[in-house]
DNA sequence: ATATCGATGCTCT
DNA sequence: GAGCATCGATATT
């Protein structure tokens, strides 16, 4: 994979992602949720321009882009370039699986890494790895197949409700919240 | 099965 | 001072 994966519309980028395997330290699994954000979109942290926060969202594409949520929690990003990023939603854990159940305290695997926060406590994911290349260690990322998507609105956000830019792997058990049909 | 709530700290208004 | 791109526990149908 290479970086300019990631230089395209940030919608097709979170729509491809979802079957990749994402690993820090070689720690990870498969990508099976994604959420994308525009410059554009009123729901994005870079919608109202540049700030200490989000300045790599403004940097180039194919980095990590982490911030901190709700006080407690970490929340992973790659960015796309000109402010647009994809929010890593879910993971299938599959590598090192024990790393990520000490880390997360002998939780089921369906819930290890199903949100943006679970998996940034999983693959050990924070500030120290905001601006760090993805496609360079710690991090990997490498291609894989995509079984059937699906696509919804976003959550978690006060506003762009309903924007379909949620895009899961179809029936996976490991997804933050399954798709209402 | 859904609903509500508290934790906790930083960023931006 | 408000508002979070959340999580886990507890309460309620």
């Amino acid at each position: 994979m290479t970086s300019a994966f990631f230089e395209r519309p940030v919608d097709l980028v979170a729509a491809d992602l979802v079957g990749c395997v994402l690993t820090v330290e070689g720690v990870g699994g498969r990508i099976v949720e994604t959420e994308a954000y525009a410059a554009d979109d009123p729901a994005s942290h870079s919608f109202r321009g540049m700030t200490g926060r989000n300045a790599v969202m403004f940097g180039p594409a194919a980095r990590a882009y982490v911030y901190r949520i709700y006080g407690l929690h970490w929340c992973l990003n790659v960015t796309c370039g000109g402010g647009s990023a994809v929010l890593i939603r879910a993971l299938q854990p599959s590598l090192g699986l024990e790393t990520m159940m000490a880390r997360r305290g002998l939780v089921r695997p369906q819930a290890l890494c199903s949100g943006p926060g679970k998996l940034c406590q999983a693959l050990g994911v924070d500030a120290s790895l905001n601006g760090a290349p993805v496609l360079a260690r710690p991090f990997q990322l490498a291609a894989g197949p995509r079984a059937g998507l699906e696509v919804g609105p976003r959550i978690g956000i006060s506003r762009a409700i309903g924007v379909p830019w949620r895009f899961c792997e179809k029936g996976s058990p490991y997804l933050s919240v399954r798709i209402r049909a």
